[in-house]
DNA sequence: GTGCTTGCAAAGACTTTGCAAACTT
DNA sequence: AAGTTTGCAAAGTCTTTGCAAGCAC
């Protein structure tokens, strides 16, 4: 089963427990809305997110899905990936600890999230500079491909 | 007189010969809008643009600001800067060689512009990896105030 | 039962677009 | 004169909000 995988009921979990850390309460629209998160493993937007949840659970409507994004995120179960482009994205926050970087391929427009632990080092560095401390930060980078100029494909989609 | 500086000057023929180059017209609105651009030493919203543009050329319309803004940043005379907040930034690119950096504190939401040219070799090096070539680069850091915090009070303005 | 949550539809914020008049070349 | 560009207002897109009904606790 995989909507029952033991990572999945610790995500649950960990939801379940903000949410009722902070007073609100466990609701099968706020459950579907975490499971489609996850079961992305991409970025997506609040659009995406709500036909995943509605496959899961077909009352969930669009006002909750925008409900309970700040919710997710303040519970750091997702992040917020604002790249530029059109649509705000997100993600689920599978390895919260590493720096995440994003690589955006400008011909496909999908985006790459990398490790980048030496950036939290720097970004460190230079807030030191302005007194300010450090929140998050993001490094992304646009980028084209190569392979798509050349041979009018790209072997990873674009 | 500030407005007719060398700088200046330079700057709007720039802009013209990019809209000539382009088959575009050389317009008192479109010219407006540089100006107003580059008369702002920080970033800027649409919004903030328009009013500017109004203070020079009082016939700008909103239209306008919208239909000039991706051709000012097409032809790299400013550019956006997109840094999550509720609305979308942008500024004269005064120094568009080296790369910079956005630090953007979470209290006062003020904006630092900061070069950060060991990033750009970190960037690349990163995008090298997927085979991509870099186009361009954002790093941001999200930080708060320490001295409003401690202070109330923040010398920078926060 | 209490009061947080929900879906719906309407309202909002920001941006884009259609059209006739005005302007650049 | 030919064809772009403009301002206006209307339409679009994405997101937020008011409200009464529904649900978690």
């Amino acid at each position: 089963m995989n909507s029952e995988s033991k990572t999945t009921r610790l995500i649950r979990q960990t939801f379940k427990d903000f949410l009722v850390s902070k007073g609100l309460r466990i609701t099968n629209q706020r459950l579907a809305i975490l499971d489609a998160a996850y079961d992305c493993s991409d970025h997506f937007t609040a659009e995406d997110l709500l036909e995943r949840s509605r496959e899961i659970d077909s009352s969930v409507s669009r006002a909750t899905v925008y409900r309970a994004l700040p919710i997710l995120i303040e519970s750091k179960l997702i992040r917020q990936v604002d790249v530029g482009l059109e649509h705000k994205f997100y993600m689920a926050n599978r390895n919260a600890n590493t720096f995440q970087a994003q690589v955006i391929c400008s011909d496909c427009e999908k985006i790459f999230e990398i490790d980048a632990p030496f950036m939290d080092w720097y970004g460190k560095t230079v807030a030191d500079k302005l007194a300010l401390h450090v929140e998050s930060q993001r490094l992304q980078v646009t980028a084209h491909c190569d392979e798509l100029k050349v041979a009018g494909v790209c072997k990873r989609k674009c």
